[in-house]
DNA sequence: TCCAAGGTGAATCGGATCTTCCGCTTCTGG
DNA sequence: CCAGAAGCGGAAGATCCGATTCACCTTGGA
């Protein structure tokens, strides 16, 4: 693959991941295009359709994020500092798109649904342990818990450490 | 007016509250008639087109919105107890349509905005009388205070008393 | 009973996207 | 440096989907 095929193509992932989590779905391909200073003929070299590109997309950010949260839950921390900065790291990049992608309508393929499993199941695992280290109030299901994160997170503009961002994170705590 | 075209009429008006409460602008009008038991042609009837009708929505539940604020907060409660009942209230029904049509792309006509503002100024001056009764934390913005209220309550499924609303005002109080 | 108000929903209209396609441009191996 | 493959652009055409219309049927109520 000639070089600049290949940044162009990494271009389009970075710019859709981008324009999807601050717009949602929804945004056409057309717009991905201009944004990535590419013709909307080269999305279509580099993904055969529409579906092709979120697929991509979607299973990438999912595999990242679960993968991150493996990796901040493996550092000597505290649990709830662990959900701290896996609430940053979500409101920063990928849970917001994986989301507003879902909400997409299309059917999910079986592999992006074993994905977005694993990473649910990652999250309550992480929130029934911060419980019981005794910081996270015990009257929210893990269930809750992380539909109050997803609420917080996969909001358009959504930004790390702003206030509703805050004010969920301390309402969580004991 | 007939009998039957005034229950018609109301029956859309309900329909259309509900539904665009629950999923969001962007239900179609076939949906909007189908789920009020009607044809299509007799929203047509009773509005000449989508426009009207979201206006005549939005702008009624504006209005009842403002009155319920200002019903609340002339009762002798704290101020605390009154933001728990306007965010029950607004959970229960309109802000959450009123966003969600808000968002709808049209541009906004000159008497819903000036409802807009008035009800954003009730707010604002109720979470500021709030604030100065000591009860809810200081540093949290008026503005940013709507806005948390907003992601909390205009969400598709949001139910007063739900865990997301309640991590949400346990985590605004002092 | 009569008939105008009211209701119906299939058909039409339009706007917005997605996709295709072919001529033009840019790499890169030799 | 050059030939030709790989890549790119973006107008044009195919599609989709929801709003709106309209010719015809029902029904309330005088």
């Amino acid at each position: 693959m000639r070089a600049d095929a290949r940044r162009n193509r990494e271009r389009i992932v970075a710019c859709a991941l981008e324009l999807f989590a601050e717009r949602g779905p929804g945004v056409s391909m057309e717009e991905l295009a201009r944004e990535a200073g590419l013709g909307v003929g080269t999305l279509y070299r580099h993904f055969p359709d529409r579906r092709a590109l979120v697929e991509e997309i979607a299973t990438s950010a999912l595999r990242s994020m679960a993968a991150e949260i493996r990796a901040l839950s493996a550092k000597d921390l505290s649990r709830w500092d662990v959900l701290t900065q896996v609430v940053t790291h979500c409101t920063e990049q990928p849970l917001a798109l994986v989301k507003s992608i879902a909400d997409g309508g299309d059917e999910i393929p079986p592999e992006r649904h074993a994905l977005q499993n694993e990473v649910d199941g990652l999250l309550r695992g992480l929130v029934k342990a911060v419980q019981d280290e005794g910081t996270m109030r015990g009257d929210i299901s893990p269930a809750e818990a992380v539909e109050i994160f997803s609420t917080a997170v996969c909001r358009p503009g959504a930004r790390a450490g702003d206030a509703v961002t805050r004010v969920m994170l301390d309402g969580l705590s004991t």
